[in-house]
DNA sequence: TTTGCATGCAAAG
DNA sequence: TTTGCCTGCAAAC
């Protein structure tokens, strides 16, 4: 389920938690036993993020590959890095990282975690945090493909659809089959590429803008709202698309990019004021242009909201703003 | 309480 | 083109 920024969001968690550290790696389940053991006793060496892939280098030049799919989930227990909450959010921004994982007057705040082995840390398409008074380390929940496990930090991983240990190699060909990622590189260079890779081909732009190859990070929720706020047709053949409209649809994905891995949360429609910013994080109905809303009248035009199928994914468009 | 879908991909057929 | 992943959630009972 997770679109791009909870990815990032993942990665970073890794970076902070786990790499410099030695990592003691398990399958509980036991369908990962032999990459496990691979890996095992390894320290980790860097974590990162392209697209929806997340790649953790070990020690000797090997990766582990995760994907988590459409309803994969990392669960995070120990010695965590919460988001503090931002002002502008009025010091709430929803349940999602929000909860108060620390006892006592340190809660909500990032840099005190001062009880580690407390907190629970659920990191998915939404990220949810709870507090745990358990033992160490904590039984795996579930069918745990994957167990991370460092003197003070736990990370199970399950239902991925993706997780395999590669060589450089290996990391390389899986990169090469991706297109560019605006949180890795921002420069003039990603833009032309997605430019050129966009705008090649005949096929709908909203087949396109969910193609990975030609960017990596797009899922279905940010495709329908991109083309909303771009007040285009899903159906326009991509090579119709003029550059300048293309690198409009880049940077405005790169923008909804900064603010999903900022928060946490899928804002689509920033700009709003204060109370309507408010609605968009206590209700996901709230907080999407179109997408889900087949039916309801368009925010902008008050026109029906159209749901339908494309590239075997639900699409949802206002066919008069986006006419 | 139960059912069916979902913010994807990769392997199987 | 279909299935597996085997989870979390909201809508339907």
């Amino acid at each position: 389920m997770p679109e791009g920024h909870s990815v990032h969001r993942i990665a970073r968690q890794f970076a902070r938690r786990f790499v410099g550290r030695a990592v003691r790696v398990s399958s509980p389940q036991g369908r990962f036993a032999e990459g496990a053991a691979m890996l095992d006793g390894r320290t980790m060496t860097d974590a990162k993020a392209v697209g929806k892939q997340m790649f953790l280098d070990f020690e000797d030049g090997l990766w582990l590959r995760v994907h988590l799919g459409i309803y994969g989930a990392w669960d995070f227990a120990g010695a965590l890095e919460l988001d503090a909450p931002t002002a502008s959010a009025g010091g709430r921004m929803g349940q999602t990282n929000q909860r108060g994982t620390v006892v006592g007057e340190h809660e909500d705040s990032l840099a005190s975690i001062g009880a580690p082995r407390r907190a629970r840390l659920r990191m998915a398409e939404q990220e949810k945090v709870t507090e745990t008074v358990e033992t160490w380390p904590p039984e795996p929940v579930g069918q745990v493909r994957v167990r991370l496990l460092t003197d003070e930090t736990v990370a199970d991983l399950r239902g991925p659809t993706a997780c395999e240990v590669l060589d450089d190699a290996g990391v390389r060909a899986v990169l090469d089959r991706l297109g560019p990622d605006p949180q890795l590189d921002d420069g003039p260079e990603a833009e032309a590429k997605f430019v050129e890779r966009l705008t090649k081909s005949a096929k709908a732009v909203g087949l396109q803008l969910m193609d990975q190859s030609v960017v990596a990070g797009i899922g279905n929720v940010y495709r329908a709202e991109i083309l909303f706020r771009a007040r285009m047709n899903p159906h326009t053949p991509a090579r119709t698309i003029s550059a300048e409209q293309a690198r409009d649809l880049w940077a405005d994905w790169s923008r909804l990019l900064e603010i999903g891995v900022t928060t946490g949360q899928m804002m689509t429609m920033d700009g709003l004021d204060e109370a309507a910013h408010r609605r968009a994080l206590a209700s996901r109905a709230d907080r999407h242009w179109v997408y889900k809303r087949e039916g309801l009248p368009c925010r902008v035009c008050g026109t029906h909201i159209v749901l339908e199928e494309m590239g075997n994914r639900k699409l949802y468009w206002c066919p008069q703003c986006q006419a």
